[in-house]
DNA sequence: GAATAAGCGGACGCGAAGTCCGCTTGCTGT
DNA sequence: ACAGCAAGCGGACTTCGCGTCCGCTTATTC
């Protein structure tokens, strides 16, 4: 074959560090995690983990990555309220409950990639700006569109959410119930949001 | 004397540094500033900057304290709306505008001191917390006050507003027109918000 | 102007990042 | 089977910032 495949040794190296990044980042303080750490507890070499990962970063992007592509798949292709069919102001909430569902399941590793200003350059940011764009689009709010989107999407910071249910200790359910309000409360101010059927 | 004044040269190496460090904060990045950095631009000794300040943030948090300080006097005895007597959401959008404000002025600082999840340890976040609470409180909005607090402080955190403002290139006054729009329609749905006068 | 201790500052040890290069090993063609 | 090759491996090494430590300096007091 011309193109050449991975190396079967590559390839077990490969599931080596992805499972051994998995466990640590959900065992100690993501933050704290080093590359020497990962190359470790994967017993590989640190050149071995640099050749495919520039840095920590990498690597919790990597194992973030399927997880976020599940979750675009759904907004783009899947049933209402979260996919395409149901009003802008219900996909938006469908939409804040799916990524607290992401951020509570993998918020380990969302802490590890996309930490700070990171979030911006790093991952899926936007992607989930363009859906929420275009949310606001479909309800009439065109004014304020550019900054209204990171606005919304700001209490989707890992820490944010990391700092409200850890250190002090609100409910899944009442941060969506809060996100919701939020939602609404924007929505209800499209100026022909019922134009739309 | 029984209480020991600061000593001449300790007073005069204090300014240097705060001076120094405000500068190098404003030219370069303030995420690459070292506390070596800082010791060579001051012209004073590692062990020195260290006696007074123990890492960079707290350098960074010593001069944005000022600025914090006079927003939070006007919060709590300024005139309205930013201070008391206008309606919860009048001043929650004026809250919002004067914190745009600070962060326009001294973003390098916020960016230095307050990034990431160090935002909610470090500096006033306490403070601005206790304030959007109260004007929940007022509004009526008791429900998710908890969880709201914080939905509603995230898009101030340093790195979003610094995103908008410099990637985006969105100006000041379309981001504060976006976060009032949030203001208006999370405080119009507080139950008895008109009960209050 | 001598005594005192607060303050100074740079050398030093530590640990993580990231690179480099000689060795190993999986794969291919014969 | 096995020889040749390059992809892949891994750890030693350099660099850099953090934070500490301690002998020296100097402001202050009497």
């Amino acid at each position: 074959m011309v193109v050449r495949e991975e190396r079967a040794d590559a390839a077990r190296n490969r599931t080596r560090v992805l499972e051994a990044a998995e466990e640590l980042f959900a065992r100690v303080d993501p933050a704290s995690v080093t590359m020497e750490d990962i190359a470790r507890a994967a017993g590989v070499g640190k050149g071995t983990l640099y050749r495919r990962y520039p840095n920590r970063d990498a690597v919790a992007v990597a194992l973030l990555d399927e997880h976020e592509r599940r979750l675009q798949e759904r907004l783009l292709t899947g049933r209402p309220p979260l996919g395409p069919g149901a009003p802008p102001a219900a996909r938006m909430r469908a939409f804040y409950a799916a990524m607290a569902d992401l951020l509570d399941q993998h918020g380990h590793l969302a802490l590890a990639a996309e930490t700070g200003a990171k979030r911006f350059t790093t991952g899926a940011y936007g992607f989930w700006r363009a859906h929420v764009g275009a949310l606001l689009d479909d309800a009439g709010l065109r004014r304020q569109r550019g900054a209204l989107v990171d606005t919304l999407l700001a209490p989707l910071a890992p820490e944010v959410y990391q700092y409200q249910r850890r250190v002090l200790g609100i409910s899944r359910a009442r941060i969506v119930a809060a996100l919701e309000l939020v939602a609404e409360g924007v929505f209800a101010r499209a100026p022909e949001a019922v134009k739309k059927a």
